[in-house]
DNA sequence: TCAATTCTGAACAGATCTGTACAGTTACAG
DNA sequence: CTGTAACTGTACAGATCTGTTCAGAATTGA
C-alpha cells in the first residue's frame, strides 16, 4: 500500500477544502494516485465525503477527550480544549463547508453527540458559577467554536500565528474585548 | 419584466445557498423563470455569483454606514452595527461559503474595503480606552462577525429568535462568558 | 524466485451541465 | 390596436464527471 489510508483520508480533505468541487480525477492527481484506486476504496464519491466528515468527528471527539475537562479547573480545561482544537484547522473546517453532508443522518446525529461533552461542562461550569449562567450553554460552546473557527481563518490568511492563537481565543471568549 | 432584477438576485442567493451545486436550471426554475431568460441577464454561471456576491457586500456596506457608527457611543454603534448585520443572514453567508468567489480579485478587494470603516472604528475605540487594547482590532472586528454568524446558525436552527441575537451576541463580545 | 495482492492506464456508457441559437409567445407602452 | 421588448420552450454541440470493467504492471511477502 503505497499510500496509508488515513494519510489518504488526510490529502482528500485538504484538496476537498481548497476545491469542494474538484473531481475525484482531481483529487487522486493531487494525492499521487490513480483514479481507479480510489475508486476501489470509495465506492462512490459521497463515500469518500463521508469518511473524511467520520474521521474529522473521530479528531474532535479525541481532542474533546484528551482535554481532560476537569470541572475544577475550568479555564485550563477550555485551554486544553482549544489547544488541541486549533490543530484540526483544515480537517474540521471541512465538515462545516460541505453542504451535501447535511443529507446523512449518521453524520448529523453525531455533530451533536461530538458537542455533548463540551456543553454538558459548560453547563456544570454555569451551575458552578465559574460560567456566567444569564448565556446558554448551547450559546457558549457556539462561541468557543466560532473563536476557534475565527482563529483558523486568521492563521491560514498568515495574519495571526498558530502558538498565539489559543490566548487570544479565550482571552476573548472568557473576557470580552470591553474595558 | 415579470421578474424584478434584485428580486431575482435575493432569489438566486437563496437557492445557491442551500444547494451550491445547483445547475442553472435548478435556479432558473426555484425563480419561475426560464433557463433562457437567466443567461440573458448573466453571461455565465460565474456572472451571476459574483452579481451575488457584489449585491451582499453592498448590504454589508450599507448596514455599516446605516449603523452610524460614532466614537462617542462605541456600544450603541456596535448594537446599531449587530442589529443591521443579522437580518442579512443568508444574503451575507453565502459569500462565506462560495469558494469559486476567491478568484476574483475585485471582489477580494471588496472583502477588505468593507471592513474598512468597523475596524478603523474598533481602532479609534481601543485608543480611546472604550475597547481592549492588547487585542487586535482586526481581531475583534472578526470576532463580532463571528458572532454574528453564530447568530444566523442558531437563527437558521431555530435555537435562537431573531429578536434575542443582537443582546446575546454584544453581551457575549463586550463582557466575555466567564464570571 | 514465485505468487498474491495491489495499483495503473485506458476505455466505455450514461448522465449532466454549460453556453448558444432561434422561432414563437406573452406582456406592455404608446 | 400595434409594435417593441422581454420571456419561453426546444434543441444542439461540446465538455465534463461518475462509476465500471479489464488487462497488464508494480509491489510485497514468503
Amino acid at each position: 500500500m503505497s499510500v496509508r489510508h488515513d494519510a489518504l483520508l488526510a490529502g482528500a480533505t485538504e484538496v476537498l477544502l481548497r476545491q469542494p468541487t474538484a473531481s475525484l480525477a482531481e483529487v487522486a492527481a493531487a494525492l499521487g494516485v490513480s483514479r481507479t484506486t480510489l475508486y476501489s476504496r470509495f465506492p462512490t464519491r459521497q463515500a469518500l465525503l463521508v469518511a473524511l466528515a467520520e474521521t474529522a468527528l473521530d479528531l474532535v471527539e479525541k481532542a474533546l477527550v484528551e482535554a481532560r475537562l476537569d470541572d475544577a479547573d475550568v479555564p485550563g480545561s477550555l485551554r486544553r480544549a482549544v489547544d488541541l482544537l486549533i490543530p484540526l484547522g483544515p480537517r474540521a473546517e471541512f465538515l462545516l463547508r460541505e453542504r451535501s453532508l447535511d443529507a446523512e443522518p449518521e453524520l448529523v446525529a453525531r455533530y451533536q453527540s461530538v458537542d455533548a461533552p463540551l456543553e454538558e461542562f459548560v453547563a456544570r461550569a454555569q451551575r458552578a458559577g465559574r460560567l456566567r449562567a444569564d448565556l446558554p450553554a448551547w450559546w457558549i460552546v457556539s462561541s468557543l467554536f466560532g473563536g476557534v473557527g475565527s482563529a483558523w481563518e486568521a492563521i491560514a490568511d498568515g495574519r495571526l500565528a498558530p502558538r498565539d492563537a489559543t490566548a487570544l481565543v479565550l482571552g476573548t471568549l472568557l473576557s470580552g474585548v470591553g474595558t
